[in-house]
RNA sequence: GUCCUGGUAGCUCAGCUGGAUAGAGCAGCCCCCUCCUAAGGGGCAGGUCGGGGGUUCGAAUCCCUCCCAGGACGCCA
């Protein structure tokens, strides 16, 4: 309907040009948008007032003009001129009611689009440290992420999902010495648990079954494993030499063999946690994605960015000029030790996705990644590539609240909200909803009581009551014995003639505009917002209006407007992976 | 210091490429179940859109400047 009005104006536009009214060369942007106030009609331009200075008349003259040179069409009602010179287009009734048959045979499919077609994306989400499970910091990247991608989906994007796994590194090591020093305790040996390594019950608990698996056979005495370790903090030391220091002899002392055993158990067993906790969160990946399968590429991209002369030695270590590229000052990308950078890593993941031939990734980072983006732009283009391939959603912090106290949340010391908590409090649905319900800009303030109150308060169940709300009419009509003819009530829609009425059907109508911006700007706010408000609609329309009454005509025609609404609120939280319950 | 992101009703936030009288929810006050689920609906009240300039027919939205809050700025990963 919006693309007819907009062709239709660009006709008159023309004819306007045409007659002289409208200087030739001005080329204004076409815009029509949905109206707020009814008064206005349902659809509006402004296109008279940005021709009014070219043309040198009122606005309100262009307007008239405009309107004259309109084509005829039935399916608009009347054109108006309004205010300072807007046009409004009012729909006939028959085109505004028809969405119900649209959405009625279109089901699941009502709301999804094609501009995304042909095009490849990647979203990669998550990609938390596999050295603890998933905390509430976490869970938004993930509900963010999960939607992102259902939306492009929905808006035709063949869209792939990708988790990173950090299963390299430093963090990697001191997870595994963690795991063995807890081990070591579990078998009596005596000894500090250094201020720096994962303190969380987890690693008891990753230490007990690789101590049912591996018997004793990894025990070395504490004095052997604490041989030549400099002070840790609270004893005046550097916590980071010490633990670094713990590391290093655990590799001696166990070999490689030995020690990849202990880091593998303990990778895999967070890992699979990990991996649980995502999919009870309705979280699912299309790929994991190791980064030490990455490991013998990543000396190749540094080669491959040497021959294109963006490196440079200096103080020992290898230098990429990200500086030619936008960056504020070049990187590291292999250090005075000979060892390899965590960016060289990320540039050979960057180019690697490439390689799979996505024509855009999508990172979904925490905020904190930010100042990172520079020189992943920059690693982009020297690989010759454009940087618009890559685009990355910086998500601001959650804040989870309780008793309106706020809670404070570390892996390191072990003391932090896990994703699985918060389910197990406030449910996936609750969780999925709230995590998604503010722009990603924006900080949230996760209240865990409202999250959990059975009340009006609650904008979830506020939305699935709807949902129920219909369902129980479609029920009630069962028990009543009332007759229901879809295509009866689809050739008398004219009937639905209340204010209630109109205001669904122009909800319904702008669905698919919804899931599009939504998709395209990466902004799942969009849908919540847009679920509250016809949810709303339902409310308003259910109390005012009964759905069940005798009249057969308006009763079909009601009921084929409540399933139609029903279908796309459905359609709405299948996107969010919230569920849309038939009693409540 | 540089760079991000925010600053809109008492609180939490929407506000689509600049558009018509700035919108919701919660909190407050009033009203609505002999009627399809009251986890609901309707109404009232509540705003110098952080301050100040500027652009425009028209600014919460764009530009400049200042103030405030949070975050990022390693040969860490």
């Amino acid at each position: 309907m919006k693309a007819l009005i907009e062709r239709h104006l660009a006709a008159a536009l023309a004819a306007l040009k045409v007659s002289g009214l409208v200087p030739e060369d001005t080329q204004p942007s076409i815009a029509v948008t949905r109206t707020r106030d009814p008064s206005h009609g349902d659809f509006a331009s402004n296109l008279a007032m940005m021709l009014a200075k070219p043309a040198k008349k009122s606005p309100r003259d262009i307007a008239a003009a405009l309107i004259d040179a309109l084509p005829e069409n039935n399916d608009i009602s009347k054109v108006e001129i309004a205010g300072p010179g807007f046009i409004n287009f009012f729909v006939a009734d028959s085109v505004a009611s028809s969405v119900v048959a649209n959405v009625l045979e279109q089901g699941e499919q009502y709301g999804c689009s094609k501009v995304g077609e042909g095009q490849r994306w990647q979203v990669e989400f998550v990609s938390a440290n596999p050295t603890g499970p998933l905390h509430v910091g976490h869970g938004r990247g993930a509900a963010l992420g999960a939607t992102m991608a259902n939306l492009l989906n929905a808006a035709g994007f063949d869209v792939q999902r990708e988790y990173y796994v950090n299963d390299a590194g430093r963090q990697m090591d001191i997870l595994a010495t963690s795991v063995w020093l807890r081990y070591l305790s579990h078998h009596g040996e005596q000894f500090s648990f250094p201020s720096n390594g994962y303190k969380g019950d987890y690693i008891n608990d990753i230490a007990q079954s690789l101590s049912s698996d591996a018997g004793t056979s990894l025990v070395h005495p504490a004095a052997s494993v604490f041989a030549a370790v400099p002070d840790d903090e609270p004893a005046g030391g550097d916590k980071e030499a010490h633990i670094d220091a713990l590391v290093a002899n655990a590799q001696r002392l166990l070999g490689e063999t030995e020690y990849l055993k202990v880091f593998d158990v303990g990778l895999n067993a967070i890992l699979d946690d990990i991996k649980q906790d995502l999919s009870e969160f309705d979280v699912n990946f299309d790929s994991w994605f190791s980064e030490r399968s990455l490991q013998n590429n990543v000396m190749q991209c540094v080669d491959k960015l040497d021959k294109a002369g963006h490196l440079y030695k200096k103080g020992g270590a290898t230098w990429f000029r990200s500086t030619d590229f936008g960056d504020e000052k070049d990187r590291v990308v292999v250090r005075d030790n000979g060892q390899s950078t965590y960016f060289a890593s990320d540039i050979a993941y960057i180019n690697n996705k490439i390689e799979r031939g996505f024509d855009k990734v999508l990172y979904v980072f925490g905020a904190d990644h930010h100042g990172y983006t520079a020189r992943m732009y920059a690693a982009c283009e020297a690989l010759g590539h454009s940087r618009e391939k890559l685009t990355f959603l910086l998500i601001q912090f959650a804040n989870l609240y309780k008793g309106g106290e706020k809670l404070q949340m570390s892996t390191r010391s072990g003391s932090f909200v896990t994703i699985r908590e918060l389910r197990d409090e406030v449910g996936k649905d609750a969780a999925r909803y709230f995590y998604v319900m503010r722009k990603y800009q924006q900080h949230l303030d996760f209240d865990l009581d409202l999250a959990v109150s059975q009340s009006n308060d609650n904008p979830v169940f506020y939305v699935q009551y709807a949902h129920a709300r219909i369902c129980s009419v479609l029920r009630k009509r069962e028990q009543l014995n009332m007759s229901f003819d879809q295509a009866a009530g689809l050739a008398a829609l004219a009937r639905l003639k209340e204010p209630e009425e109109a205001d669904l059907l122009t909800q319904l109508a702008t669905y698919p505009e919804v899931i599009q911006r939504a998709a395209l700007g990466h902004e799942p706010h969009q849908l919540t917002g847009y679920l509250r408000d016809l949810a709303n609609g339902l409310h308003s329309y259910y109390n005012a209006h009964k759905t069940l009454v005798d009249d057969d005509e308006l009763r079909q025609a009601r009921l084929c407007l409540m399933l139609a609404v029903k279908q796309v609120l459905l359609n709405g939280l299948l996107l969010i992976d919230v569920s849309a319950p038939e009693v409540m």
